[in-house]
DNA sequence: TCTGGGGTCCTAGGACCC
DNA sequence: TCTGGGGTCCTAGGACCC
C-alpha cells in the first residue's frame, strides 16, 4: 500500500516576512503590492489578514478597504526561493522521493517507511516538528494512500494542522466531500455543478461516465469520475516538465504608443533569453499576449523551421507578431511574450552560414549573463540602441 | 472588487499527408 | 470527382493552479 504525505507551508510569503521582521508577527501581512498599487493583487494573506477577508488574489486596492491597517508588501521572491529551499531539504530527510510542485508545497514518497521512522500519524509530527524547529515555519499536512487525496486532505487541516485518510478511505472521503473543495473544479465548474445540483462528491458519485463525460468534456468528465471514487488523479502522477517559460508585464496605465510597447517587449526578450541559456533549452515556437484595457485577451503564437538563436532575433520576430495581432489605438494594459514546446539540446545550432552576426550575439548574450549571475542585482541589458548595431 | 505573473492541460478547427 | 478515415502538426482560446 502506498503512503504520500502533501505538505503545504502556511501563508507562505507571509510567513516569511514575519519571521524576518518580529514586529510584523500577530498582524495583518498582505504581500503583494502596497497600498496604491491600483492593478496590484494579493499573493498571499497571512491568517491574521484573512479575519478581515482579505484573501489571495484579490485587488490590493479592496483589500485595504477591507483591511485599512494592514501591513503591505510588494515581496522578496529570492527570500521566498531561499526560504522554500530551506524546507525542501528537510522533506528530504523524511523521504528519498521528494516531489516539489510549487514554491510552498510537496509531496512526500513514505512508502514503506514505516519501519525507519513510525507510523504515518508520528512522521507527521515528526516532519512539522523539524520544519519549525529548523526554518520557522508551519505546514499543513495531508496524508493518504495517493497524492490526489492527501493534496486534498492538507487544504483541510489548514492551518497547521494534520489530516489522515485512512487506507481504503480514500473513496469515502471523496464522496464525502462538498463539491467545492474538489481540486481542480474552478470557478466554472462549480457554476455547473450548482447548475446540476451537485452538492458532494456522492452527487457526483451516482452520474454514469457517459453523462459526465457528455457535461463536462471527455477529459474533464473522466477526471471527475475517477476524481470521486478517491483514484489517483493522473494530473500528480506522471512527470511534467517545463513545457514553456514566458514573462509578461502589467502597466499602471494603459500604454497606446507603439515604441513603448516595443520597447517593454525587448525587456521581456532579454529576460526569456537569459533564463533560455540558463537552463540550456531551446525552443522553435514563439508567442506573444496581449491584453486590453477592457481585459480582453489575445494571443498568437509561430514556429519557425529553427530554434530561436538571440535575444534580436526573438525580439524581431515578437514585434513582427505583435503588430500582426495588435489592434491600433487600443490601450494595452499587459504584454507578454514567451516560448513553448521547450526541448533541451544544445542551444549552438549548426548551418548557420549566412548568419555571421548571429554567434556574436549569442556569444556576447552569454557573457551578459554569466555577469548577471556573478553580480545578482547588477541589471546588465542590452539597451534599446544596440539593437540597430549589435 | 475590476481583476498579477508564471505555469499546465484541454478543445476545436485547419492544413497537410497517406 | 463533391468526397473517407486517420495521423500529425499547428494555432487560438480558455479553465485551472499556486
Amino acid at each position: 500500500m502506498s503512503c504520500f504525505i502533501h505538505a503545504d507551508l502556511d501563508a507562505f510569503y507571509a510567513s516569511v516576512e514575519q519571521l524576518d521582521h518580529p514586529e510584523y508577527r500577530g498582524k495583518p501581512v498582505i504581500v503583494g503590492g502596497l497600498p496604491g498599487d491600483r492593478r496590484s493583487v494579493v499573493s498571499t494573506a497571512s491568517y491574521e489578514a484573512r479575519k478581515f477577508g482579505v484573501h489571495s488574489a484579490m485587488p490590493i486596492v479592496r483589500a485595504c478597504e477591507l483591511c485599512p491597517g494592514g501591513i503591505y508588501l510588494r515581496g522578496d521572491m529570492q527570500r521566498y526561493r531561499e526560504k522554500s529551499a530551506e524546507v525542501m531539504a528537510v522533506f528530504s530527510n523524511f523521504s528519498p522521493e521528494v516531489k516539489q510542485i510549487s514554491i510552498d508545497e510537496a509531496f512526500l514518497d513514505i512508502t514503506g517507511t514505516e519501519k525507519l521512522l513510525g507510523p504515518p500519524a508520528e512522521i507527521a509530527k515528526k516532519l512539522k516538528a523539524e520544519v519549525r524547529d529548523k526554518t520557522g515555519l508551519t505546514a499543513s499536512l495531508g496524508i493518504a494512500a495517493n497524492k490526489y487525496t492527501a493534496k486534498i486532505a492538507s487544504g483541510m487541516s489548514k492551518p497547521d494542522g494534520t489530516s489522515i485518510i485512512p487506507p481504503g478511505g480514500e473513496e469515502a472521503f471523496m464522496r464525502s466531500l462538498p463539491v467545492s473543495k474538489i481540486w481542480g473544479a474552478g470557478k466554472k465548474a462549480q457554476e455547473q455543478f450548482k447548475t446540476y445540483g451537485f452538492e458532494t462528491g456522492d452527487d457526483i458519485y451516482q452520474e454514469s461516465l457517459e453523462s459526465l463525460t457528455a457535461v463536462f468534456g471527455k477529459a474533464f468528465g473522466l477526471f471527475l469520475y475517477r476524481a470521486v471514487r478517491g483514484e489517483a488523479a493522473a494530473a500528480f502522477d506522471d512527470e511534467r516538465g517545463t513545457h514553456s517559460m514566458s514573462a509578461e508585464r502589467t502597466f499602471p496605465q494603459d500604454l497606446y504608443d507603439e515604441f513603448n510597447i516595443e520597447t517593454e517587449l525587448l525587456d521581456i526578450c532579454q529576460t526569456i533569453m537569459f533564463r533560455l541559456l540558463d537552463c540550456r533549452w531551446q525552443s522553435r515556437t514563439i508567442f506573444i499576449k496581449i491584453r486590453y484595457h477592457d481585459f480582453s485577451t489575445t494571443s498568437a503564437q509561430e514556429t519557425l523551421d529553427h530554434p530561436v538563436g538571440s535575444i534580436n532575433e526573438l525580439f524581431e520576430r515578437l514585434c513582427d507578431l505583435f503588430h500582426r495581432k495588435y489592434q491600433r489605438g487600443r490601450g494595452i494594459r499587459l504584454i507578454g511574450a514567451g516560448l513553448a514546446n521547450l526541448e533541451t539540446g544544445s542551444p549552438a545550432r549548426q548551418g548557420d552560414l549566412f548568419d555571421t552576426g548571429s554567434e556574436k550575439e549569442r556569444s556576447l548574450e552569454r557573457q551578459i549573463l554569466e555577469i548577471n549571475k556573478k553580480f545578482p542585482g547588477a541589471a546588465l541589458k542590452k539597451g534599446r540602441s544596440w539593437l540597430a548595431d549589435p
